[in-house]
DNA sequence: ATGAAAGCGCTAACAA
DNA sequence: TTGTTAGCGCTTTCAT
């Protein structure tokens, strides 16, 4: 750049008015002679003049800016909900910084930068109870977590409804008319997990059929543990007619694992996950799944934190989302694609 | 909160010291006694006090922020620049603002923002040729491609050796004695698809086979037009030994549409394809495939960017990375898993 | 409707 | 080694 940026005092010299009166134009106040107004625009465009973001976070006390701190960027739901929150923010003319904290330090000092330093105004915190991370997280700072509902009540959040979403699917299962329905749930440490498990159990309890704790399998939500999982009920020869996977990178490892056994899907075995990831339908067979909407996951975190961050107090603090069945061929020869 | 936060001002009252001597504490200057230093930094801790870092940034004319812009922020090569970015700025207290814009309009406004009102330092663009978003970026300003080489020479770049990975892609199913290769491109409007197609011809060539356009489909990177391309070659009537697709997507669109018509992989067709994403080994048959390290792309691209902001002058102005063949069994019943 | 003055919280240049 | 004086570029009173 040949001299440096122009500033409002720049304008306002050119345009022969006071700064202030600059400011007042470019923050659209309606207190400004159309003349004067003209006047100002004219010397902004020949000046190529443009605000500067900082100085004006720097006057206003405030940032414009949220940030939305992820076990990490990659994994296709995490990246939705976050794609979800940035669309939103921008919307409202914020921005989303996204990072991405894998274990309990690095969250604690991310948060230190962010919060600590005032980066932001606003935290939206995907799973926040997968670690011991949540200790780390400032309750006195507009905040919003996303995955799980916040143990502390005062804390808004936006989830799937996990239980509902588990005893749908595991109802799915027992109306094909299975009796003997396996599990693989992610980590227990999450809520998430838990309370699918809760959904499943319960769907077996009210049609009468035994909660049999050898026919649940802890994974991690990997494609390899969903395979080791099933691989352990085939080692033990006790092969179930049915499984459902908490999510669908476990499913599709059931499928491999169903496949080089020989396993007939859905003859022999009947696969049903979550989330309905973007290849879903092109597995072999196409995996039945319960499809949540992950981008407005992200999207009503974003207003229920902008809400919180204007004092508006969210009318729904604890917001929780539906799945809907897509039935596919992993469950039923019939089943679509 | 209770009392507003405490300032650089607050704690040299507290101290009995100047705020200047306070911000050469928190800015380790080691022109401090060391007990002026104690002093101040009691006073810190009591009184709880961090460093704005928006008054930094506006005291330093600089930010500390950088900006990634993408397509979208779930695609996994995407999500995996991103990521990898990020880390390498976080290593270097840096901090990335990761934005989509789908579309050239969408682009500029985000450019307009980030950039015009100096909201970040530098600036990745994923994609800059994607469509006609290159005219919005600003070329006076600390910028770095991914994804493509620059078209003007003082640009600089990270991306795949696009040419390099199609041709040994290409040369693996000649090595393999397949004859009649067909491709599935990604938009030709890319320049990556366009030097993959090239690095597709060269290996036919060397191998003495006949470069023929008919044996060439233009997808869109989605498995559906993978799925699409080879359905067409059926209904022609014209099933090539093998297919090159030029990302896994598109490759498993391919093997879902031979699975509908029972054309069997490899023995009737062998497919390859570019990335190595996450389930390419869950696929059925295993997806042999052209490896590349991604986040590395992203980490490359920071530090590039911090270079130009920094030293202004980056040794290795155009970096092409490779990717490595990962043989599995979709191209021979030997490959691996 | 417009301007003047005061600051936001910090860093930088210079002085002591 | 430490303190003083100026800003950074803007917004926000409060006058006029």
């Amino acid at each position: 750049m040949p001299n440096p940026r122009p500033t409002i005092r720049d304008v306002a010299r050119k345009a022969g008015v006071s700064h202030q009166t600059v400011s007042r134009v470019i923050n659209g106040k309606d207190d400004v002679l159309p003349e004067t107004r003209a006047l100002v625009e004219a010397a902004i465009e020949q000046m190529g003049y443009r605000p500067n973001a900082i100085a004006r976070s720097m006057a206003r006390g405030q940032t414009r800016t949220l940030a939305c701190i992820s076990p990490n960027l990659t994994d296709f739901t995490f990246a939705s909900v976050i794609e979800g929150a940035e669309v939103e923010a921008r919307k409202h003319d914020y921005f989303l910084l996204s990072s991405s904290a894998s274990d309990p330090e690095s969250f604690r000092a991310l948060v230190d930068e962010l919060v600590g330093h005032r980066r932001v105004d606003g935290l939206i915190v995907i799973n926040p109870y997968a670690d011991e991370r949540y200790e780390f997280i400032p309750k006195d700072f507009p905040l919003v977590f996303v995955g799980a509902s916040a143990h502390e009540k005062d804390i808004c959040s936006v989830s799937l409804d996990d239980e509902k979403v588990a005893y749908d699917a595991t109802h799915h299962l027992v109306s094909l008319g299975h009796t003997q329905i396996a599990l693989v749930t992610g980590p227990m440490e999450e809520d998430c997990s838990r309370d699918r498990t809760e959904g499943y159990r319960r769907a077996l309890m009210e049609a009468g059929l035994p909660f049999d704790e050898t026919m649940v399998i802890e994974g991690d939500w990997s494609a390899t543990s969903g395979q080791t999982a099933l691989q352990s009920f085939i080692e033990q020869g006790r092969v179930p007619s049915a499984v459902f996977a908490q999510n669908d990178r476990m499913a599709m490892g059931i499928m491999r694992a169903a496949r080089d056994a020989d396993i007939k899907i859905p003859s022999q075995l009947a696969v049903i996950g979550v989330d309905d990831m973007p290849l879903s339908s092109y597995f072999d067979p196409p995996l039945t799944t319960m499809q949540q909407d992950i981008p407005r996951i992200g999207q009503e975190a974003t207003r229920m934190l902008l809400d919180i961050i204007q004092k508006k107090n969210p009318t729904v603090r604890e917001l929780k989302l539906s799945a809907q069945l897509v039935a596919r061929r992993s469950t039923s020869e019939k089943g679509g694609d």
